[in-house]
This record gives structure tokens, sequence and C-alpha cells, in this order.
DNA sequence: AGGAATTTGTGCGTATGTATC
DNA sequence: AGATACATACGCACAAATTCC
């Protein structure tokens, strides 16, 4: 039997983008995995061919499916510059070194006044981590995770890349983001481990997530040594 | 006859999206205009509607085209976050603003040592320019062109999009780049205009822009002024 | 208000080109 | 060189959104 589509539901292909997705969330598609040959999986799936091929479009726009000519689709789900950690574009300025980040501190409070609006709850989850590359620490960061998407956050359970938490355990899909980059004096929690003493001058990446329904779901702020680190962006 | 899809030439896709880029860049077509239906455009080109979607498809991928189910296809071709000025990512800590410039000085010479490698060419073509977001400097810019794409470039027929000078004057269309931000000290050569004097602590964006080719064909250092500007990227 | 006409979106099937193994 | 697999291109049918009368 095709998928359904009836209703009110999403496009067909959407619907199949959105199972591999899930598919690869869940763990049953590693990272590396090949798919099978275009036509056989659209057979198995009983759609058309160009059907499947839009859905996998959809996927490789994502980052998550590398599409060879004449080799086959494999799925890329792990920490590479197009990676999980696309999102997190602070590199080293020496280049390598994998990026890490060790949980400072976990709370929930009220929205402070001094962050732009976003979400529909009054409270969220600050988070503040010292952010590493390879051995080195290079940024102190500051996350408010809007309450609607968590009833609680336990600091154990975070993993490096937060956005793969959210998406595994909160099931909240981060479909893209804003960043604004300036300068700012590196904040008084700042751990003594992370090079800038308080005040010192620091980049500062400020960043704004979006839900696939379109509301900001998460606002962050990272500060960053910018003898150690850059902010690195690419574009197409 | 159909347009030609022979030996190494570009899919046929490719070619319609990049005429109507060419279209959009003469101004033939113009902000908000209203292209034909799909399917009388398709046969006016001797090619099928699905080419023709896909063609659109990446004009829409490059935010030239608004796509509409009912309505049409529409231009959109002026200054917006995804318009002409996509690549132009300082942003008035305020808001708004319009980005201009004043060319400071052209000149050709062999490419300083302290460059990244780029280029074909042993010479480069230097360009210092004052940009303006409104009426408020808000960076120093120094460009390093490859003078593989241009024997001499004339200061008078820059227009301030650079990308626009290069792909109606050079023929040369910038597909992507690759923007690193950090700090650095103003350099000596900033004229008084600009707020920051020489040596004081500015943000620095440094680009490297590729051709279709995958060569890079331009390198450029933003130095700005972090208490007017910021820079911003939008991810998806 | 409502229905018909227009226009883009989705989906299918097929044939051929081209890169990879 | 041959087989495999993705990329491109064509054409058709129907759905959904918009526009117009």
């Amino acid at each position: 039997m095709p998928p359904s589509q009836q209703g009110g539901a999403l496009p067909l292909y959407l619907q199949i983008s959105e199972m591999l997705i899930r598919d690869i969330a869940a763990g049953r598609l590693v990272d590396g995995a090949r798919l099978p040959p275009e036509r056989d999986m659209a057979k198995s799936l009983d759609i058309s061919v160009g059907t499947l091929r839009k859905a996998l479009s959809e996927l490789e726009s994502h980052g998550l499916l590398d599409r060879r000519q004449g080799s086959g689709n494999y799925i890329r789900s792990k920490a590479t510059p197009e990676g999980i950690y696309a999102f997190f574009r602070l590199e080293l300025v020496a280049g390598g070194g994998l990026p890490t980040a060790r949980v400072l501190d976990v709370a929930r409070m009220q929205k402070p006044a001094d962050l732009p609006c976003f979400g529909a709850s009054i409270d969220a989850h600050r988070i503040r981590r010292l952010r590493f590359l390879g051995a080195q620490p290079a940024a102190v960061e500051e996350i408010w995770l809007d309450a609607g998407h968590a009833e609680t956050i336990v600091a154990a359970d975070l993993s490096d890349s937060l956005y793969l938490y959210y998406r595994e355990v909160l099931g909240l899909w981060i479909t893209g983001y804003e960043d604004q980059v300036g300068l700012s004096p590196c904040p008084g929690w700042a751990p003594p481990e992370f090079g800038q003493p308080p005040g010192a001058p620091c980049g500062l990446v400020e960043r704004q997530s979006r839900a696939r329904d379109g509301s900001i779901a998460e606002v962050s702020r990272n500060w960053f040594d910018s003898n150690v680190a850059r902010y690195v962006a690419r574009m197409r």
C-alpha cells in the first residue's frame, strides 16, 4: 500500500525525508551507512524514483546525506564541517580540534528582560558551558532554551552537541538560525580556565535558533578568545 | 533548436538559471517582475516544464525568485537579506541602512606573502574601500582580486556591489565564500572618517570567495567598528 | 459570496547521460 | 570493458492555491 497522501498530510516526499530523519536520530541509520540503490529503495517504499530523489534532496540540503554519482547515497550524521557541528562555527585559528563542552551550570528561571523576545513560555532553561576545541578552552557559552520544549533538563544527559540532544531527547528539530558577531567584554562568570579574565575584549556570537514551525526555540551567546578561535561561516 | 547540451557544457537547467540571472543583473528583469506561466515559458524556451522548474528552484535557492502557488513566479533582486546584498553581511547594530562604499585606492601589484595562497596569477588587484551603512562609516575594506580575472580595473567603474561588477563587467560569478571573524587592530591606512583610529580593536572579517570552477577568485578583509556594526550570518 | 479559470505544487513513469566501481 | 548507480531531461495527470469574474 502506498504511503498515505490524503487530507492535510505532508507531501509524500516530505513524509519520506522525515521518516529517514527519524531513522537517523534513532540510530537505525548510522553515520556512513549506504542506502539501497534509488530504484530498489523506491520500489520497496512503493513510491516513484522521482519522489524519492526529492526526499533525498531534502536530506542533502540538511547536510544529512552525501550523494555520490555512480557510487551511492551515504548517511552523514557525524561531526563534520557540514554535519552536526555545522551549527557550531567556532574554529581554532590554527585549525583542527574537535568541539567539546563542559557544563558549568543548568538552571530554570524566568527569562531576563535583556534577552530578545522569543518562545511562548515565560520561563527558560539557562545552560552555561565552557567550550573546547581539542584540549584548548575556546569560548564560554550561555544558552537560553524556551521552557516550552522541556519541563526539566538534566545536566548529565547533555551531549557535546546540544542540537543532537534537542533532536533525540526533546524531539526538537532546529532548522535554522541567525548569528550576530561583534565584540563584548568577557562575562564575570567565566571560569579562570578560560584564558580571558572577566572584562577582557572577546568576540561575541549571539544566536537565535528556529524550530521547524518558525518560532525561536533558543537563544545563545558565545564569548570567544580571538587569540585562539575564530567564527567561520561558509556560503553555498 | 533546443539549447545545446553537448560536451562538457553545463546542465540545461543551470544554463537556464544563469541566463535568468544575467537578465536580472542586466536589468532586463526588474524587481517584482512576474515571469510568464511555467508552461508558456517552457514552450518558448523549448524545454520541458520539469527542467524549467529545476532552473527556477535554483533561482529560488539564491533568493532571486519568489514562487507562489496559484499566483506566479516573481523576481526578487532588491536589497534584502537574501538578495543581491546577501554577500554583504555587516549590519548596523541599530538595524537598517543600505550598504554603499567609497573607493579609496585601486592598484595592481604582486600578491604579498602574507595573503593565503589563491588564484592562478602572480599579480592581484588591491582595492581599498570605506564602507557605509546608510550614512554611517562602518568598515574599512581591503580586497585582493586575482589578476587572472581582469587585466585592469578602473575605480570609476566599480559599483557598490562588487559582486555585481564581477558578474556584469568581468563575467565572474561568485558561487560561495568562507568568512572568518575575529579581532584585529585597525589598519594604518584607515581614513580619519572611519571612527576607529589605527591600532584600535576592531572586528575583522576575512573572506575567501570562490568562482564556479572552485578556485578562489578573491580574498578580502573588513575591519569593522563593533560599536556601529555587527557581522550577521543566517542559515537555512 | 461563489464558482470558474489560471497557475504552481506534487507525483509518476521512462529514457538517456555520466561518474564510479 | 562492463556493470552499477546517480544525474539530467522529457511528458503527463491531478491537487492545491490564487485570482478573477
